[in-house]
DNA sequence: CTCCCGATAT
DNA sequence: ATATCAGGAG
């Protein structure tokens, strides 16, 4: 089977096994989840659900954020690992959102990516998710190995990875492809042990059996 | 390439 | 004990 067809063929399935696709990091507008998104870094999405009510709760706007002592947000996001840097990393975007964006999240990926914090991988997520703009598809640990075991690209580098999967999807199913690959790859094809033999890609899949 | 870094599964 | 979890910066 070629590529652009197990390609597609990746997508029909998937489409089907996840009919209503939502993040499942918890948020109600583009702040919270360029905040939640941040966070997820080297975390799971069930911790960062846990920190983030306690942050918007404490902090409930941008100014707020941008104005917070970095301190108290290091005690709040500790959880989440590298709280250093990303208490840090987000009361700086949050600065540069107000100063510069006139306290709106940019709707655009140069835009983004200025954020301290924020590179290609966020800014999708949140460009796709929160303002339904698909200007790249996001790659993290899940759509990285999942798209190696599946045949789609033969590069770790994910801005590579991201140039082999763009031209594969139309534009309009870039969000789409990420959360299926995401959440497939969390219930079917973790890193660890893929659970190949209930696996509805199986037979499609270069690497079925192989670690 | 290295470093940032806590929580959880194996 | 070690690998992994919705990464990003120097």
């Amino acid at each position: 089977m070629k590529k652009t067809e197990r390609a597609t063929e990746i997508h029909a399935r998937l489409s089907r096994r996840y009919p209503e696709p939502e993040p499942a990091l918890h948020w109600s507008d583009p702040w919270q989840l360029l905040v939640a998104t941040a966070l997820s870094a080297q975390c799971t999405d069930e911790r960062v659900n846990k920190v983030t009510p306690i942050f918007f709760e404490k902090w409930p706007t941008i100014a707020d954020a941008a104005g917070a002592d970095v301190m108290e947000v290091e005690e709040v996001v500790r959880s989440t690992g590298f709280f250093r840097n990303k208490a840090r990393n987000i009361k700086a975007a949050a600065t540069r959102i107000m100063e510069v964006y006139s306290g709106e999240v940019p709707r655009s990926m140069a835009e983004l990516i200025t954020l301290g914090g924020v590179a290609r991988k966020t800014a999708s997520i949140v460009l796709a998710n929160a303002f339904g703009i698909n200007e790249g598809i996001a790659v993290d640990t899940h759509v990285k190995r999942l798209a190696f075991r599946m045949g789609l690209t033969a590069k770790t580098d994910p801005v590579q990875i991201e140039k082999d999967l763009m031209p594969l999807y139309p534009r309009e199913q870039w969000g789409d492809i990420n959360h299926y690959l995401v959440f497939f790859g969390r219930e079917v094809c973790p890193a660890r042990k893929p659970k190949c033999d209930i696996c509805e890609l199986n037979d499609i899949c270069p690497k079925k059996g192989v670690k």
